[in-house]
DNA sequence: CTGTTAGCGCTTTCAT
DNA sequence: ATGAAAGCGCTAACAG
């Protein structure tokens, strides 16, 4: 019985089937399974299943120069599986894929080693295909990779990539509205770091809906944190020190929301009586915050779900490479609106 | 530029820089480096550079049988990336391999499909070793794979595996004493599934230390649910409809005494004054809750960093066999005292 | 220190 | 329908 997990190869199969290797072979694979004769097949299939032989993954590979296997690439940083966010692409993109018979990798790559481009992923990393999230901070503009790649949420232009992303834009435009119509024109918007294409779009959607009802959004009134909790209390903090008279404030996630929601409260100030707060992102703690908050819910599973089905259609022939590269998939978000957010007074 | 990255095999390499490829071979890993002439070396270092290089991954699996790659069992769920537990033990497990030159896989294992025993793992997933969780559904009693395996949270006896697990007995003495020190002594126990070693163990540790305090718990205090925050409102419902007169809740997870303080509230009971509550787990949920739940906290992140750190001694010689197989690493847990816990009135 | 050579286990023509 | 044989790209003796 133990035995028989070791050392199981295409020719003791063969051997004891009392055919050739490239028999075996054929019999063990769907699409060559055809060619072999049924009491043949049922033989070796029999010897195959009695010994537990399974093909070995690299030697296929090796030969077939396919893997069955997409990469999933991501930031070289701590307690990603922590992340909400992370955590909801995952979650899309492996519920998706255990439909298929393609396996993932995570791959971490670090951003500050160098730069990726030109990196044979298919040989060095056996994958097909892969998607990368993040994607600024790996690549150069002339990016260029050996396997076809989905980049989330980093709309680019001219790049050779499929790009699925969430509506960043009319989030922003969401968030404004159900500001406005509460009466709010004085509004502090929180962003992320600079180079947060995200934050950009959810900004440009924001002003230009403001604009459009007649408040323009001045350049001093948008705070740049680094998507902390933290920053977004300082900001808070100081926002009001310098007695700003502000009455609402959008934040481009939630995490910034929920520290401007902190210090308000520190500050002695209500939410949403005093101050009406919006997020981005609508995370689990959104709906148990107090008070829960109003925010834009990003269809995060969706976005990984897409990008495995989008890959493997692409893979499998079932679309075209015309259809694919430098090609967009925008999902939809929503305003999710909870406790947050009331009349200016 | 693009016809780089086609077609790097080692014999290109070697031809051009006027080496044989064995050469070339040997000035790729770290471990044979030494044996190539400095400037040699630097030749080729170069060339390789320049081309983008980079060894095929099958190949040299296929020849090393040594894959560099670890596999992580899960059970074919969706939303795994979803759970806290899952999360913090991928979160420590891909953390603590990130300092190593291993990656990992996951494979979604169908516990219904079939028992995995005698499954060639090394050579079908391309895998050195393997952790798993959720065992007893994957394999049967007389477990034998072809890879080291770790299982975590599930100690078995006379399995040749490593066992990393939660020291879940001593989980249940300190809820029994948090309660019973504030004069509890009419509690109510809710457990997981029936097969759950892990509710075994907590609820022997609970009931031990309660008898030794002259409180026994009666079996019909042990209400099953699957974990679920729902189960755990209806028996909670069911308790208080039948007049049980209960002063207190150990929970064998959070989830469940989320569930019994929400159906609390609906009951007009409050929480602690009229009703306390002990979770197991320490989930982020646990903080934010009201009242902020006392519960249990595993150290489910060092559980996965154990895992990893376990597994790659042994792959790299640094532990022995003996050192390793049928051993047990048992983390410690503690309680975290909030505010769902109060005196009996 | 470097080159030659024999496979690792499989897929895929090309014959038969 | 089946078999023989040529590699896929690399590593590890072995010889020099």
């Amino acid at each position: 019985m133990a035995r028989q997990i070791e050392k199981n190869t295409i020719w003791e199969i063969a051997r004891t089937a009392g055919v050739s290797i490239a028999t075996v072979s054929r019999a063990m694979r769907a699409e060559t399974r055809g060619k072999v004769a049924p009491e043949t097949l049922k033989h070796i299939e029999a010897i195959g299943k009695k010994r537990h032989y399974t093909p070995s993954l690299s030697a296929r590979n090796l030969r077939a120069t396919r893997f069955k296997t997409i990469g999933f690439m991501i930031p070289h940083i701590h307690n990603i599986f922590l992340s909400d966010y992370y955590s909801k692409l995952f979650c899309g993109f492996s519920n998706s894929l255990m439909g298929s018979d393609y396996r993932f990798k995570l791959v971490a790559l670090k951003p500050y080693a160098r730069k990726w481009d030109g990196y044979p992923f298919r040989s060095a990393e056996a994958i097909d295909a892969m998607v990368v999230e993040y994607w600024p901070t790996f690549f150069t503009p002339k990016f260029k990779v050996d396997v076809p790649c989905v980049i989330i949420n980093d709309p680019a232009d001219g790049i050779r990539a499929h790009f699925v992303t969430s509506d960043n834009e009319a989030g922003g435009e969401l968030a404004a509205r159900c500001l406005y119509e509460q009466g709010h024109e004085c509004i502090a918007v929180l962003r992320g770091q600079e180079w947060s294409t995200d934050s950009d779009l959810r900004i440009k959607g924001f002003k230009r809906t403001m604009a459009r009802v007649g408040t323009a959004v001045p350049n001093e009134m948008i705070f740049k944190g680094e998507y902390e909790e933290e920053d977004a209390a300082r900001i808070t903090e100081r926002i009001f020190l310098e007695k700003k008279k502000v009455t609402a404030f959008f934040c481009c996630n939630d995490n910034m929301a929920f520290g401007v929601m902190r210090k308000l409260k520190q500050l002695g100030l209500r939410c949403p009586e005093d101050v009406s707060v919006v997020g981005f992102d609508d995370e689990g703690r959104a709906s148990h915050s107090d008070p829960p908050l109003t925010t834009v819910r990003a269809m995060t599973q969706e976005l990984g779900k897409v990008a495995s089905e989008k890959i493997i259609a692409l893979l499998e022939g079932k679309i075209s490479d015309k259809e694919f590269f430098y090609k967009k998939t925008v999902l939809p978000v929503s305003l999710i609106e909870r406790k947050s957010v009331g009349p200016v007074r």
